[in-house]
DNA sequence: ACATCGAATAGATAATTATCTAAATAAAAA
DNA sequence: TTTTTATTTAGATAATTATCTATTCGATGT
């Protein structure tokens, strides 16, 4: 389930607008809310499923949990792309 | 609207396997269904969603519409993808 | 120990989606 | 012209999803 899993995730703006801005650093939770009007549990539960689709990892320092890109995974799916064209998926 | 259009044409797993069907040669709608196990008027439902998101174009001949990949858009996904990567998007 | 701050979880709701059966349309064949 | 065939559209339903507020959890600071 890991490829569907993971073009589900990228399907909302939302989410991926968050995988663009953690292209630049690694983020809080907090900072990341901070780009979205909707509400912290909303953008929260955005970052779980970007989490269980592997997209992204977190790890908690102190008091935040930072968030970063899995860019192996964004790999994945292009390579689908360019398997697509190629002819090869099975 | 037309690129978050067709990422969430692509989220859904019929929808994919109807394009990969198309890459080898154009079908009916017909022919089409007989791969999917669902009801005609459920893949006819898929059908119109990727004709909404200009990943298929649609052409009647007699008795059958027949069906074909518009490889263009799905090269402007793939070009989301690079431009991921490159830190190019807007 | 208690209050505070960052973040996740619980529970609810409204919107969207995938699917079905049945009915409509449109072309071809009888 | 009536019937059959190919496909879509209508209408209904169940499942999934995005969102909210309120609550809980965990760590820090007082």
């Amino acid at each position: 389930m890991g490829f569907q899993e993971s073009m589900k995730a990228l399907s909302d703006p939302t989410r991926r607008e968050i995988l663009k801005l953690l292209r630049k650093q690694k983020m809080s939770a907090g900072e990341i809310c901070a780009h979205f009007p909707t509400a912290g549990a909303t953008v929260s539960h955005h970052l779980s499923i970007l989490k269980q689709a592997d997209l992204v990892r977190c790890e908690k320092e102190g008091k935040f949990i930072y968030y970063e890109l899995n860019l192996s995974v964004m790999e994945e799916l292009m390579a689908w792309f360019q398997g697509f064209f190629k002819g090869g998926n099975q």
